[in-house]
Order: C-alpha cells, then structure tokens, then sequence
DNA sequence: CTTCACTTACGTAAAACACGTAATTCAAAT
DNA sequence: ATTTGAATTACGTGTTTTACGTAAGTGAAG
C-alpha cells in the first residue's frame, strides 16, 4: 500500500486526482490539500510515501515549496504536475527536489506509472523529455545552476531596490529623489546590474524581474 | 439526461473531470479534448448542451477560441474553469461568450451545480464573486471594453512587428535596418504605440508586450 | 591587513525618449 | 465623389537613459 497525499491549488483538479486514485488498489490517499501553508501541517501529521504536487508556474514561492518539502521530509518522493512542459520547468523542479514529472499530455496511466516507478526508487520524466536530454543538462546544471536560479541572489538589497523601482515605472531621478542618491548612482547600479546578470538591453531587464518576482506584471 | 463535452489541455484534469462526471446521473460525457485543433472537430459533430473548457491563461488565443464557439455553437453552454480567479479572468471569458465561471476554489459539488444552473438557463459564476459585483462590472463593460481586450487590436501590425522586435531586445537601428525604415520612423513607431495604449514607460511597453502575448519572456 | 564586493558618484559620447510637425497612402464613411 | 481618419513614413529639438570608464569610501571576509 502507497500513502499519498496531493496537493492542487485547483479545487477541481484535486478532487478529480483524488477520485481518480481513490479508485485504485494499493494506493491510499493520505490527504488532500489546496493550499501552501496547510500543506505543511498536513505533511507533519501524515506519513506519505509520496507527494501529488500540482504546478501552475514556475515561481520562486512554488520552487522553495519544493525545496523545503524534500528538505523537511526526504522519504517522502514529490511527484509534480505541471500544465507547463517547458525544459526550464523540468529542470528546475527537479533541482528543487521533485523526483518525478508529469508533463500536460499525461494521462492516466502515466500517473500510475509514475507513482509505481517512484515507489521502486527510481526517478520519473514525462516521456516527450527524453532521459538523455535530461540527463545531459543535469550534469551540466549540478553545480553552474549559477545562471538562472541563484542570479537573483547574485544581486544586493540594494540593487534589486533599485530594479523593483524602475520596474515600477519609475524614472531614474524620481528613484534618485526616492532613494535620497544621485540620478547617476542610480545608473551606476543599473550598470552594474545589467554587467552582473549579462543583459544586453533594459527590455532584458524587465523580463528577467518579472521572471524573478521582483517586478510586478 | 445533459450532454456534455470536456476541454483541458491538462491530460490528468481532463481524466480526472471525466471520471467525477461519467459518475453523475443525467449527465453523459459526449467528448473529452485536450487540443484546440480537435475541439472544433469534436463540437462539430457532437451536439452538447454544455461544454466545460479548462483555461490556463487569459490570452487573446484563449479567448477568441470562447468567441468562436459561443458564435458557431450558440446553443452550447460554456462553462470555464479556470486556475485564475482574478476580476480581468472572470470579466474576459463572459465577455467572450462563457455563460459560467468556476474558480480554482470551487469543487465538484461547485461544478455540478454550476452545471444544472446552466442547464436551467441561467449562468453561473463562482460564489468568491459577488453578482452584484459582476453585474456593475459588466454593465459598464458591455461597450466599453474597449481599454482591455482590444488593446492589442488596437495596434496595426506593422506596430505590433516593432513591439515584438523590440520586445527580443533589438535596438532600434536594429529594427529599422530590418525593415528597411529609419531609425526615426521606428521611433515615430514607438511613440505612437506609447501614446495608444497611454503608457507611462517602456517598462509597461514591456509589460504590456507579455501580458498580450507579443513579446516571449 | 589586504582583498573584494557594494554603494556612491562623475565624465563623455551614443542611443533612446518626449513631443511636435508633416507628407503620403489607403480604406471607410458620408 | 469627397472627406475623414488612421497608418506609415520621417524629421527637429531638447531631455533622459544607456554604455563604458574611472574612482573614492565602507564594510565584511579571508
């Protein structure tokens, strides 16, 4: 018997993963949860074998989610869902400690052969990314994972203050005048910002705030 | 006895929603889809009451498929569900043609009555929205709309090519090397398209650009 | 005590932006 | 048939931002 518990932000989506499970022999359904903070207490008080996690985005808050889960509960493996397919999804999901990943175009079956695969200690990807495919970017990305997920942390307070401001609309002499600095600072830390995360235009910069949740959309 | 289809892009919703459904009395599941290009394949030749369509983003694509089927299928309920609960999601989609709405809150006793409301003729909308609100939302957006939706049909396409050349960080001399212009005409480009949609920065061009789907973050 | 990143700031030249003006074209409305 | 209006093209002028270099003071880490 494999004690699970799923957690889906979408109502629906969660009682169909649960019906769907329910209905299966050797699965338990431990618990089900739809939102984050609950989600821990559930975990303490429920021992799992495995964990349904459903993904809509690929924010920090939902990659620490990982992170602290297969920190605070190593036996447990985290199976995600995830309606984005994106390598980038995938791959840093799986930095963040999921064990497996089914991708928008699993079914049924795939889900339990993900959760039996999983349960025999093995790792599970969605068939369309190819093990080797995977395999080659997580040697590469074991320890240079620099580039995309600690660039954030690559840069001060200061100088994501700065970012968020200009992200904001604002211009560089109402942020000088905000931040009591000169507007030239307030170019030097863009400067030194663009230098930093190797952006070639300000549009680049955007993007990368808002991927960073630093810069509201 | 309702005959219903089933959208989501999602394979495990859709098998999930499938299997809570087929379980109902008087209702019968006549299709599921997972792709677009099939839904209208499926609608075409099987007559349903209500259609229930998954959404996972709010772009023009997604709406226009509503539009479409709202139009050719007029006598097909919609009924969206939807992981965004936010006001711009709800308003969009019952702009579109949808006649229900069911947030990531609501849960299969949601749906169900969501459904039989729809079958009574009536819409339906998710309890978290108050009708009253919906009501003076949508009486002054029956024409009005035109700040949101049509937003991006506002720009020409010769304007949205510049907003996507610039949007994947091309400079201007760039742009106007490509398509044969001055620099300044791209400027005069710019200008017009700033003055358009009433933007303050370019950081709200850029913004803009992602929410309408025009620049790829 | 040295080193290194952070914050601060300036100089200069180039690019981009703001705002106005304007000619041409082409479709839609009258 | 004529007018109206938006789209595309482009320039002028002044301001702001960017690119790139330089540099001084601070504070933590080694």
């Amino acid at each position: 018997m494999i004690n699970i518990g799923i957690f889906d932000e979408h109502r629906l989506s969660l009682d169909g993963a649960s019906k769907l499970l329910s209905d299966v022999e050797e699965l338990k359904v431990a618990f089900i949860c739809d939102e984050k903070v609950q989600l821990k207490a559930k975990m303490k008080s429920n021992p799992i074998h495995l964990l349904l996690l459903s993904m809509y985005d690929c924010s920090i808050k939902s990659l620490n989610l990982i992170v602290q889960l297969a920190v605070n509960y190593p036996k447990t493996k985290i199976l995600i869902i995830s309606i984005i397919n994106s390598e980038e999804m995938i791959l840093k999901t799986i930095k963040a400690g999921a064990k497996g990943f089914l991708g928008k175009e699993s079914d049924f079956n795939d889900l339990i052969e993900a959760i039996f695969t999983l349960r025999n200690g093995h790792d599970y990807y969605s068939k369309s990314i190819t093990h080797l495919l995977l395999n080659r970017y997580i040697k590469n990305l074991k320890e240079d994972d620099v580039t995309q997920k600690s660039e954030l942390s690559t840069l001060s307070s200061r100088q994501v203050e700065i970012v968020k401001f200009w992200g904001n609309s604002f211009t560089n002499q109402e942020i000088a005048d905000k931040l009591f600095i000169s507007v030239r600072t307030v170019e030097s830390h863009k400067n030194h910002i663009m230098q930093k995360l190797n952006l070639k235009s300000t549009v680049d910069l955007v993007k990368f705030g808002i991927k960073n949740n630093i810069i509201e959309i």
